[in-house]
DNA sequence: TTGTACGCGTTATCAA
DNA sequence: TTGATAACGCGTACAA
């Protein structure tokens, strides 16, 4: 490894002009000089330490992007199409702005702190955080904070989060199944917080307006890990069959329930009509095409990246909650009734 | 920040003692001294500076995942489902070990070697690397390379493969869909190098040992690029007209196929039969579930970075060419003619 | 058993 | 226009 030191020596000239150089403060440094410095940079192909650097400047120029671990239908986060989407977009954003991504996943709150004081990192990408995970974490941690997809009112006191209109999306596919005819309207996810509480909360509005009642039974859960997968999935589409239509919290149940559903002879849409939410590719390759709520999970990434790295910069974001919009996408399984 | 320097200052004692304490090194300390640092580590909450701490030891701790960015079906490469389940094997394994890990993805070779020279990292993944790359990475870089995927027999005298059994497993597919009757089957891929060469030629093997004669035009590009996606896939369903059965590179494909032929009135496995590769939760999910060869991607992602672990430990390994194993997987898309 | 002092590679301050 | 030199925080010979 060659150091500043070397070239220095080997110039004859101190390291202060060399780093000059290099740090393009060319003000201050005869043509000369500055040509001889960067071909013999070339030459040598010089590669700047950055644990030096970083010590010396008490940067880092890493984005840390910390995920809690959930007991969950995956045995990696990573192998959810939407977080991977999601990592997709903000390794985009962090390397086109010249910064470095560094992923934890942890279950332990703490775990995640610790890592990113250790490693002194610029700013904290949040994904996954419960209740007051992100409140916990920003008490502690003093550089800047971007959550994604977090529902915590308090929490916009302490950080920034980047969300989507998920009960603007869910009122209107409901409101959508509805004018279609549909009356008996199951909702499905595994879960009641956070994302999964809106969106069910758009279908209860949208039931609402609409004049019709809700009743306990007609929120099914649905539970994803495998041990369990199958029996659960019975048991959907044995309750299943006192609606016409279900609305899915995310296209992946949306195309496991319309499998299940297949097996069993039961068609979509001639005998139930379905709906998802998230429009990934799951959806769009199924057949019938799945109709489904839109959402740019890439975006969302670049979005929350950016918005992290403004405030790194120093700008302030305009809006401490940014929703990023949803969309309607109307393909083939719901019918008319 | 609470330094090492800080802390001896409030105990009234050196570094030294702080640091050993901090490391067990604790042979030559008194217990009393221990108790005293280890309750007032606990109660500062002290968190090491990595970077002070890489720069005196040379070492960073850090993991290396670099990927060779193509132009390619996804608009950023973490969202193929493939990689996305490869590096979440990698990350747990990298983060069960106590070392973190960095992403970079770059389609220049240089920019990946001076990111993990900069950084300084214990030791490099690579993956997605073509021909000789390989090759000229580790020749400039110098601590310990495993690839995963990568054709190179004469890259295994600088680094150790991880990879699949691919010719084999196509072979069998292919024995498979024979033996079902078939005798017209294509081929689809969307480049012949590699893996995807590596499975064709298991194809070619196959129906050459059933004294099938190969005929050129029985390999079918796949063009995924957006903009063309769908002439692509128009062309390939009229091709298909010739045949009885058709194995496509990956499970992806298969899927996007059989949608392509399901929008056209070409029911599967009726009116032609389908085989994968990869077996992976598109396939599991369609209907009829997708007959396919299984690979562990997961599996792959943790041998490959306990591998280099290993290494980076000391321990040479046995094998410099790893190969994974692969399995049929029958389910419904073949149909016996 | 504990402490002093130096090196790691870089940047920044200030003097020449 | 350039050069000494002191930080940055940690680990570790070596000395006490």
């Amino acid at each position: 490894m060659v150091t500043i030191k070397d070239i220095a020596g080997q110039l004859g000239m101190s390291t202060t002009t060399v780093s000059n150089v290099i740090h393009g403060k060319t003000k201050e440094v005869s043509q000369a000089t500055i040509d001889r410095v960067q071909e013999f940079l070339k030459q040598v192909d010089y590669v700047p330490n950055i644990n030096a650097r970083n010590l010396a400047q008490n940067k880092s120029k890493i984005i840390g992007f910390a995920m809690k671990a959930r007991a969950d239908k995956y045995s990696n986060l990573l192998m959810d199409p939407f977080v991977s989407e999601l990592v997709g977009g903000v390794e985009e954003a962090v390397r086109n702005s010249g910064y470095f991504m560094m992923i934890y996943i942890s279950s332990d709150i703490n775990k995640i702190m610790r890592r990113a004081s250790t490693w002194n990192v610029d700013g904290l990408l949040l994904f996954g955080m419960l209740n007051d995970d992100g409140i916990r974490v920003s008490e502690k941690y003093k550089n800047p904070i971007v959550c994604i997809d977090t529902y915590s009112i308090e929490g916009l006191k302490y950080f920034t989060n980047v969300g989507l209109e998920d009960e603007k999306g869910s009122y209107e596919m409901t409101g959508y199944l509805i004018q279609k005819g549909h009356r008996r309207i199951a909702f499905i996810s595994d879960n009641q917080t956070g994302v999964d509480l809106a969106r069910f909360n758009g279908y209860r509005r949208a039931l609402n307006d609409a004049g019709i009642e809700f009743n306990d039974r007609d929120f099914i859960q649905i539970r994803p890990h495998e041990e369990e997968v199958e029996d659960s999935l019975s048991e959907i589409c044995e309750r299943l069959k006192d609606y016409s239509a279900v609305f899915c919290v995310s296209d992946l149940y949306a195309v496991m329930i319309m499998a299940a559903l297949s097996d069993r002879g039961v068609k979509v849409p001639e005998d139930i009509s379905v709906a998802g939410f998230d429009d990934n590719l799951m959806g769009r390759l199924h057949r019938p095409a799945l109709t489904t709520v839109h959402q740019d999970v890439k975006q969302k990434g670049i979005v929350a990246a950016t918005t992290l790295l403004d405030i790194i910069k120093g700008e302030a974001p305009v809006n401490r909650q940014i929703m990023l919009p949803t969309g309607l996408v109307i393909r083939d399984t719901v019918r008319a009734i």
